[in-house]
DNA sequence: ACAACCGGGACAACCCGTTGCT
DNA sequence: AGCAACGGGTTGTCCCGGTTGT
């Protein structure tokens, strides 16, 4: 019963992951339903049983794969913000992680998450909680660094979370379906501009003049 | 009982208005590789040779059920401008109609021009051009309105209408994803405050302060 | 009410002559299973319902174009013998009507009767049988020639009429085959020469050599 | 019970030989067009996804079916000639392997080398092509056997190759067709009677008379 | 034990021959 | 006579288990 010793990465393990690695590309390019496993058996180099002996379904690979994806992109917006102190700064990377992704993309095929919406909205709840759970994080980072922002006394007290989230996933996604549909990174870097100009709009001013959401 | 004079539309033509009405929705929600021929047969009513009269694959059904489904938005564009004056007001009015499909689309799931984007950039050229130049004729759309308004001195001469098309079309494609992803339509509400402020920022100010592209 | 007088002619009987003449090479050339309604509908110039008006099936329409590609080929075959005189005469006029078929093709795509024969053997008694009774009709007419021959004392009375029809119309049909496959009508030529050399020894001959059955 | 030695045919091999097999009579009979693929399910017992597991497309069995029935029949000249010594002997064998096949058919549904040739004449170039390079190895076959028996002296010199091989494959291509389209093998019996005695009439005579292409 | 092979059906898109309505 | 609609049939691909071989 004693598990072996030392012998950390089991050879099946390893060809998991390499089958998610060059799963997670075809699914994000062709879509789930776009996506076959012959399409998945020429990407991994292993037969259709090597597969399933490793993923039960088609399904559970989408899934794991969308996930894997998205761990990228996760990633990416950590190592981001390692070295920015600030709420803004903070932001500001992450904008900049995501806006880089137009022109070097983590994933070949766009942000996963906005192509698993956009796919699997009507057609497979599992991978659209997967999308949902996704954006969802991403909302409450940012929630949570505008929180950090204004007890810190960073940001506007008056700065509203959901708002920024919105504003600042919406602009990014959106701008990076423009980048790739008209083949033209110059979308995104307008949206990354515009975005950092709000973030900065955000700060605390020692003016007494409102930004965000003026009372009426 | 006299019979009806001049009637001047076939019932053929009828009929293939009628399949591209019905199947404009399918593609919407299921995608081009989602949509089976069966789940068109059974929108339709017809049977799979009754289509085929019409169209010639289901590639040619597709491409013609985009055309409509985007012909459904621009004229939404065109109702919405009709009772504004000046460019703010006419953006506004694009943005709010744009807005209004977040709660009351005019084709069931979501916007044509974005989910065709997503979905056929890497696997249906035709289908993505088209996206493209409905894209290219939303942006085109907004550039003419801000022309406009800069000559008639009601937009600042220092605005740019590439970036205000790139901002209102992401920030709003996004926003209609984000809102469709949660169910949450605040996402779209928010996206429409904002644009709305940053439209009305772009008006001409008869103090010096600078708006947008503020020279360095 | 009255009929117009001396038009002999209906409308209707010519279309449906014309669906006739162009359908047969159609028939011919593709088979009876390869020729679709469609092709049909290319070659004569009609919409489906037009000719379905003259003909109640594609098999109804199959049969009648049989019938009238074997005319031509019978009618050939009486031309031919129109100016000969004598048996071995009008069969040599028989194989070279026969033999002009390979460079000069009555219908396109080969004999009607040897087509129909392969193709329908085992798949459409209907259309084997008019093959069956076509290619009797062929036997019958070389036997009569003969029999005529033996009577008048042009032909070797030992000549026997089942042994010749079969040795002609068995080479000959071959020989189009060949001629056809192989692009290239040296083998028809080759096929006459021989028939003919064949049939000219059947004349009686003056000396006591035997030609044909020669007893054991 | 020891497990068989050195098994040297795979299991996927073997289901393959037996597809082409219970293949071949159904294009054999059916033709191309003819031959539906749940035919063929229902011939091999396979389902079609298995038959697709080992040929690309209809067109591939097709193909290789073809080759298969070719085999079969030239297996069978190679056997007959095996015992036989001579130019004529030799001949006189493969006319009677050849006529054999009217009555015990070696692929039901007639020569697979004609039935193709008659109908892909003018519809498959690729099935087309390999009946004429059947046919053109059976010309070479008897070609090489002429010139043999022209070497050894044993047939006349004024022989000619192209001739007899036209003649030969012709008349009996043409005397199956009628055997089977009248459903009387005496036409077979009939053309190879007469192909035996034209092969034996040109053996070298001692005498000066002629026998073939006689000088004029 | 694990991966490759092989077979199974269901379903894909598409076209067939046919009929009825205009 | 032509257009429109119909379903059943076409070939071909799908995703997925069971078996074989290593």
């Amino acid at each position: 019963m004693a598990q072996p010793v030392a012998q950390p990465i089991r050879k099946g393990a390893r060809t998991r992951q390499r089958i998610l690695e060059r799963a997670a590309p075809v699914f994000n390019q062709r879509g789930y339903a776009g996506a076959s496993m012959s399409a998945l058996v020429e990407a991994t180099g292993l037969e259709k049983g090597g597969i399933y002996n490793h993923f039960g379904s088609k399904d559970a690979l989408a899934l794991e794969a969308f996930d894997y994806a998205v761990s990228l992109v996760v990633r990416s917006f950590a190592d981001a913000q390692r070295g920015s102190d600030g709420a803004v700064a903070r932001l500001v990377a992450i904008i900049d992680a995501f806006g880089r992704s137009a022109t070097r993309p983590l994933v070949p095929g766009g942000c996963p998450v906005m192509n698993t919406a956009i796919e699997s909205a009507d057609t497979h709840p599992a991978l659209a909680e997967r999308a949902y759970r996704a954006m969802l994080s991403w909302h409450r980072l940012i929630g949570s660094i505008v929180k950090a922002g204004k007890q810190s006394g960073e940001l506007d007290p008056r700065t509203d979370a959901y708002d920024l989230a919105t504003i600042v996933t919406a602009t990014l996604e959106g701008a990076l379906m423009l980048s790739n549909l008209m083949a033209d990174p110059s979308h995104m870097e307008r949206a990354m501009a515009h975005l950092t100009r709000h973030v900065e709009s955000l700060r605390r001013q020692p003016t007494r003049r409102t930004r965000q959401k003026e009372p009426r």
